[in-house]
DNA sequence: CACCCGCTGGACTCCGAAGTCCAAATTCTG
DNA sequence: CAGAATTTGGACTTCGGAGTCCAGCGGGTG
């Protein structure tokens, strides 16, 4: 077994423009068919199918269920990050906290609350059984909570948060609204709990400003 | 199907002691298993060996793997409003919720953050695969909020928070807080989150206090 | 242009997990 | 105690999903 598993393996053979674009589309029919479904309810001919591709092909750019379902966790974590790090790196201000939180809860309405957070599913569903899933999430989480602190730590160097601000703590506490949110929202098929969370750790945050805006 | 699932099952025929045991045992056995390894990856032999049943009684008690699945979902939810409401139904004050907050972040570190919330987990595994088990579960939820904002209801009545406090929506987003933080230290193992996220929760109750004490 | 090797189609095998069945044991009721 | 119902053991069937295999295609490279 490789040791290292990334979005577009570099190693040993070559691979050719078609490859890549199968392997692609694999990934892309099991992202949006798991995000639904999840991933131990999708099968591989459920991908197989979406993704108009045959057996072989499936096993030829994966050496089973378990790598896809890790290529899988890096394909989407980087889609994440890809959107966030847009929403989030230039944030400066307050009111760029709560655009990206209207943000969220605008998408997130869109299906009453369904789905939830496709790292967050992903991270309850593979954390108890393959380690290498859970810690990529894990690194995942990390490095979107640290856009979010990273827009902290510009705020308070700009003065606008206070310097006993903990921009890590404010991130961690943030993350953890937003994933306690979508996974009530998604239970209870609602937005508001998601809605009442985020504006419950965007509080929080405010009670850190300078002068705070109310 | 019969419309209505409740844990012991009142209709239809006569049900004996040992048959109340076994039923008891097999939802024993489930409750354990799922809790470390999801629902999903626990298999009916698995449940069968770990209750010391046969087939046979399983498919004697429970019409089908779902149906066992929703009465999990009764019974753990059963088992956790019981806990909770040792600890919150006589909250009446801050120091009260203090208590609460650690008793679950104790609990929770013995294991290092893993396996999180056991109704937390269900609600992301089943909300989109059945739609009994996710009401379910949404109205244990929405019981275990009430145990909080009840509490938060006694400490405004009290005169401890101000009347301009919402309870409902500050047990939202403790809840939330508590989902997420089980979340994210179950992704982590690190049980550091889940004490940052309930502290965020709670420093925003505090700040609805008469006298801020601190 | 010819060869090689990545790539593909799709039928096939294998296995494990859900669900069935019935005879026997136990318990309840009259 | 007799008869009826519930409860149980465990072998059996069924089915779907993971993984295998190989013949053949096709595009890049020398």
């Amino acid at each position: 077994m490789s040791d290292e598993q990334v979005t577009a393996p570099t190693n040993r053979r070559r691979i050719s423009q078609r490859g890549i674009a199968t392997r692609e589309r694999i990934l892309d029919a099991a992202n949006r068919l798991t995000l639904v479904r999840g991933v131990n309810a999708t099968t591989l001919d459920d991908i197989r199918e979406a993704s108009q591709t045959s057996k072989s092909q499936l096993y030829h750019h994966f050496a089973d269920k378990q790598e896809l379902v890790r290529a899988l966790v890096t394909y989407r974590g980087a889609l994440v990050l890809q959107r966030e790090s847009a929403g989030l790196e230039r944030l400066r201000s307050f009111s760029g906290l709560i655009r990206w939180r209207n943000a969220l809860v605008q998408a997130n309405s869109l299906n009453n609350g369904r789905y939830g957070c496709g790292l967050g599913s992903m991270a309850l569903e593979l954390s108890d059984q393959d380690e290498k899933a859970r810690s990529s999430l894990s690194e995942t989480f990390a490095a979107w909570e640290k856009l979010i602190s990273d827009g902290l730590h510009r705020m308070r160097d700009g003065g606008l948060l206070r310097q006993d601000a903990d921009p890590e703590k404010l991130a961690t506490g943030l993350m953890a609204a937003l994933q306690g949110g979508y996974l009530l929202a998604n239970t209870a098929h609602d937005v508001a709990p998601m809605e009442v969370a985020l504006d419950m750790a965007l509080d929080h945050i405010r009670s850190f400003l300078v002068a705070p805006s109310r």
